[in-house]
DNA sequence: AGGTAACCGAGACGGTACGTCACGTCTTTAC
DNA sequence: GTAAAGACGTGACGTACCGTCTCGGTTACCT
């Protein structure tokens, strides 16, 4: 459900040959040393602090680089930050195809908690909190993460109730947060619950709150 | 649900008279008169800006107090938010007894939603989100706003299943979680559809979720 | 040559009885051990800091004492260190007399010396420091120590000039700038230099610049 | 005698040119427009006030510059007051070549006099009083200013003994004190007098004193 | 093979806010 | 009416980062 975004200027950065037409650019291209060295660098120091005391000062001097070269790339922290989670191996794994919705949903939430319950977790709640005061950061975060995680739920919400497995009362909106919020509410109210237990029972509780 | 909080040493501070024995403190006594500047200037700054942005030096220089006046009673920013934000009048509104439990939960509930679909709820999810990076900051919103309101609401819970309203299979923190999740998600994730049509559609729906 | 000031109001200070007329003032008589504690906290923090660094605050914490009580008897940090430094024990002895002039100008100038040679060398020094940039400071200071001491010079100057034991070209003034100029020009620019050496040589040679 | 120091970094500052080898600095290079606000609005601060009343942010705002800026460059207060001293047109002005080591130390005292008695005198009196009780500053203050005084009245009278001009039972260093501290004391002590009589008469008057 | 445009690092720039400290004054109660 | 305690508004401290800028120097494409 995040395999998604983040693909705004990305695409050819490795590709110094094949192109054919005149509309490579001019000048000298970007450095992917440069942007590894910084993604790498927010990752390592994202394990000893919040974002929040993250600065763009520190990521620049731990990845040997010049300010500037971030700001040229990413308009702020949060975007670096994102582009730094995202580029995390393991992250984008898909998912073995559902034989029906709910099992859909189950394996789509079992995949979210997952995620959420280790170091990234708190990264994900820092991110998401960050997006509360910041709209270019709220941009990037939804844009980012959440739409694709609610466009993925609410595609299999619709298949269900389609097919008579889920309630058909249910607004759909509502179905989403009914699903996901405990979800994240745990995760920023009392996130030491959002263990393996939670992983294994909350999936199917959640599907009993929505079926027919 | 948040009557209860941010009682520490604020109780006798008009009292001038009606003590009896020694136990007065010595010194000048702290002027109610600052005090109230603060929380009154925090609260009409928050009218303008987020919690990130607003600064200890605006509310200074707004409520015409010293900054140290301000770092004298409050350890940072969080506090001084959290208890401008319950001093609004209006805030601990007390609830009609209900007549069973889930009453008492969609009352609760739709209080809840009422409290964050105003000004004060952006306020609150940034305390929210301010809480998730700062370890103070956690403890103050915990016991000021989080704890109360969950108390209450697996108080409810509880005597809802002893009375056989709700499903016997319910584990209680994630009743507590089902109940709340959708709405701080809806707040954070999408805050402008925590609207009316919300509040009176979700409470009814959550008990639902949880009935026998 | 410091005998002379410091008598403000500081006559009656014991007198808490023996007081029979109608002359004795209202109100709780000042507390001499206040008065005791202060100058007493102020040389021993001296000890351990210079005169900018040392604070009022700081006296009054190590005196137990209100911050008041300092600022109602003393205009500022220095009148207070004034005070604590000539409340010393050993600082004003009487000089034996002097067969003339000259021995009596070495007899002063060896005193000095062994003044400013040791801890409170230094508290002068600072002292001295103060009055050049605060006004009253240098008020109390001119007249606390450096009038008197100057009196002193000029007076012993002027009987040896009329008794031709000095040369009688000399400018007064000057000759006290002479004379104790270089003291305290070692005091502030090398002060390790002003030690036991400089105050058996000094004082001869100085009166050898001004013999006839 | 104060031409010396003050010569840390500054030197190839606009020397965009003529560099050869890839010892050329790297980054932005400091703003010679900034250092020279900075001095400036030192210099005219110091004519209102005085140094220790002289804050840095008084000096930022004044130049319009960022409190930073002042810090990246300079240690302290006492650095930057004394390097905006240095800086004033006409205080290094060479002296004419004298025809023996008395006239040398007439000119050198006669120099020192002038620049003493004026705005200038005030702000060195009160360098020299921080420098008492600041180790920072007085470093500073003798690197910059007193060193090179007596540095240079030490090479004359070494010069003036060996060549009979002034006496050879003189210790060097007290030959020092007796020059000099005569017009620091009446600069710190009574420095209305520190006047233009007082230049006329006391150099020639100090040279008397060590003569032979 | 050059030119040149865009990149790079380093680091200085003007700012804002931080949290702390001491100031000198004010306002209590206790003696 | 002094003493203690301690809160008050003020204002400067020195630090950390912000996001922008200006350097010298480096690629690598495009004539």
């Amino acid at each position: 459900m995040i395999e998604a975004a983040l693909d705004n200027e990305d695409h050819n950065e490795e590709s110094t040959d094949n192109q054919i037409g005149p509309l490579t650019k001019k000048g000298r291209p970007r450095s992917t040393q440069s942007k590894k060295a910084i993604l790498k660098a927010t990752n390592s120091l994202l394990l000893h602090m919040t974002v929040q005391d993250l600065s763009i000062e520190a990521i620049a001097k731990r990845a040997k680089v010049g300010k500037t070269t971030i700001y040229r790339w990413w308009p702020n922290k949060t975007a670096v930050v994102m582009e730094a989670l995202i580029s995390q191996p393991g992250i984008q794994s898909p998912l073995p195809t559902p034989k029906n919705n709910a099992e859909a949903i189950i394996m789509q939430l079992d995949k979210l908690i997952r995620l959420l319950n280790s170091k990234n977790g708190e990264t994900i709640s820092q991110l998401f909190s960050e997006a509360q005061s910041d709209k270019t950061a709220h941009n990037i975060f939804t844009g980012t993460f959440l739409s694709p995680l609610i466009d993925a739920i609410e595609f299999s919400v619709e298949q269900g109730m389609q097919d008579k497995e889920f309630r058909s009362t249910l607004n759909i909106k509502m179905a989403v947060d009914i699903l996901c919020g405990p979800i994240f509410f745990r995760l920023m109210a009392h996130p030491s619950d959002l263990d393996d237990e939670f992983r294994e029972n909350y999936p199917k509780e959640a599907i009993r709150l929505i079926s027919a």
